[in-house]
DNA sequence: ACGAAAAAGCTATGTGGAAAGCTTTATGCT
DNA sequence: AGCATAAAGCTTTCCACATAGCTTTTTCGT
């Protein structure tokens, strides 16, 4: 065992109150918490510079990763993205006020309608994605190789036992 | 290895699109985020419920920890949570007004405030730290104990050497 | 072919929490 | 002691997103 950290001194107070809700599973709920947070708060940090929302950061990203022509429907955007559909809705006519995607009926189905990047759209989708990678490789960096890829490793076989029931998507 | 998950499909993606983009940071950055979000998603079905926020549940929760009498100062749960102090007054404000805090003033410092659990508060932190560990537990459940506890043990290896210059308390 | 039900997506409204600014009280410097 | 600065916490404003309901179009059953 390591030494005490911050979740540990919880665990223990929890311990002396509550003995029965000090244990692995609020343990590995604060860790992951807490991991998470760490990454998203440096992507936080990069998304303000960039004037950007997750939601928006979100849409660019899936958008730019499909490649070619960077075009999806906005029920694509809904499901891939974990928003509703009017949350997809209002970041889009954001996106597009700012001239980052472009809208285009669907011939084929008449309630639809193609979202998609405009060039300075695929730009500012890329500059974002660098960042964001770039600022969550820094906290990478923090962590041993070896020790990082069996991170990895677990968390990957961890979720596949989790996700059998658990919806989550991305 | 074991077989392609959904983040797999994500990274190959981006292997294809920017291949810079494709490595271990995003991985993490996703699967961490994913686990999370399984907590997150469980703990709020359960918060429902009970009709609290997750903000709602948190003071409870830090304050019922801290045990008898169940009493802080206002800036000290904004400390613990990770909430701003108008966060915090709005929070306590509606519990307040749910009859599970009461407020006294302090009295050798004018400007703050104690914040303690009614008798009904402290029931209903108690059901509410219940019912989120029980929900988290679970998830738990899904994974081998021996595995769940190799996570724990690297998440908090990783945290050590993370949370050396990231903020993050809890 | 026609009506019912489902699906896509938009609009309107609600809400939780953040940010900024204000008031009051405490502290520190000279 | 007196003034300036800091700290505590409340109020106000704002914003992103969720929810619910609506319109339009498609699909499916008979």
């Amino acid at each position: 065992m390591s030494e005490p950290d911050h979740v540990d001194e919880i665990i223990s107070a929890w311990h002396v109150q509550l003995p029965e809700i000090a244990g692995l599973p609020l343990e590995l709920a604060k860790r992951s918490a807490l991991l998470t947070a760490a990454f998203d708060e440096v992507a936080a940090r990069e998304l303000e510079r960039l004037r950007l929302t997750q939601a928006e950061y979100g849409v660019l990203a899936v958008l730019r990763r499909v490649g070619e022509p960077y075009r999806l429907r906005p029920s694509e955007l809904t499901g891939a993205l974990l928003l509703s559909s009017g949350g997809t809705s209002n970041v889009l006519k954001r996106l597009g006020a700012a001239g980052l995607v472009s809208r285009e009926a669907d011939a084929d189905d008449g309630r639809s309608t193609w979202v998609r990047l405009t060039p300075r759209g695929v730009e500012v989708a890329e500059a974002a994605v660098r960042a964001v990678t770039a600022a969550h490789a820094r906290i990478v960096d923090r962590i041993p190789r070896a020790e990082a890829e069996l991170l990895n490793n677990v968390l990957k076989d961890v979720l596949a036992a989790v996700e059998e029931g658990v919806l989550v998507r991305r």
